[in-house]
DNA sequence: ATATCGATTATCT
DNA sequence: GATAATCGATATG
């Protein structure tokens, strides 16, 4: 007998040329959009709450500033594929790449709020579901969500992220947020002043300290 | 060949 | 609020 949660009524896939645009305009459309996993046959879902835009060469801070190398090839290649890199020698983090094709740029997913495979996510992150912080602690921040949605560069770098049939996907169930806040990004030193960070306002499920959520 | 630096997080004080 | 952990990419000699 198979399992179907509600809040999976009307999902679509999104549409390649969402994603061959500028990353700021992507991020922003991104959030209340889904991430879909599926792993060791679990289904896990989480509604994106923040996410980060990285440009091109005028970008210090992005990946794709110093060229094109064996690393960041994915954020050249086509739009909606997944580059996944290792930071800090400790954690993944999962963006989506966008622009046309030969033209690099993406999005950072930052931040998820779970809705689906929660006592899957809890236990990959070493997290008891019975405190109410453990929610909150599944995928608040992109290390985390990686972790949570066992993401690693071995097994996702250079994954489609729109075909259905993939274990990793991005979707649409029609939810569109209320209220969205643009912020500087976080953790990044060079072109630190550049406002984007993209969040979901109000919501429990965001990374980094409270002041760079609005409140 | 060696040193430094991260698009982070957990675990302290 | 401060710091250790940890390793691949990049800079430096």
């Amino acid at each position: 007998m198979q399992h179907r949660s509600p809040q999976f009524h009307n999902l679509r896939a999104l549409d390649r040329q969402f994603f061959a645009r500028d990353p700021r305009e992507v991020a922003r459309e991104l959030l209340g959009k889904l991430l879909i996993r599926r792993h060791e046959r679990k289904l896990l879902a989480g509604r994106l709450v923040e996410v980060e835009a990285y440009l091109g060469a005028d970008d210090a801070a992005a990946h794709a500033a110093a060229g094109r190398t064996a690393r960041n090839d994915v954020l050249f290649g086509p739009p909606g594929h997944a580059y996944v890199y290792l930071i800090y020698g400790n954690y993944f983090c999962l963006n989506v790449s966008c622009e046309p094709e030969g033209k690099a740029g993406c999005v950072l997913i930052r931040a998820a709020e779970p809705v689906d495979g929660l006592e899957h996510m809890a236990r990959s992150r070493g997290l008891e579901l019975g405190s109410p912080k453990a929610l909150r602690l599944i995928a608040s921040g992109p290390g985390r969500l990686a972790q949570a949605f066992s993401i690693t560069r071995a097994r996702d770098n250079g994954k489609d992220l729109l075909d259905a049939i993939s274990d990793l996907r991005l979707a649409d169930d029609g939810y569109t947020p209320q209220r969205i806040l643009t912020t500087p990004r976080i953790g990044i030193t060079k072109t630190a002043d550049y406002p984007l960070r993209y969040i979901v306002a109000g919501s429990d499920y965001l990374s980094g300290p409270k002041k760079m959520n609005g409140r």
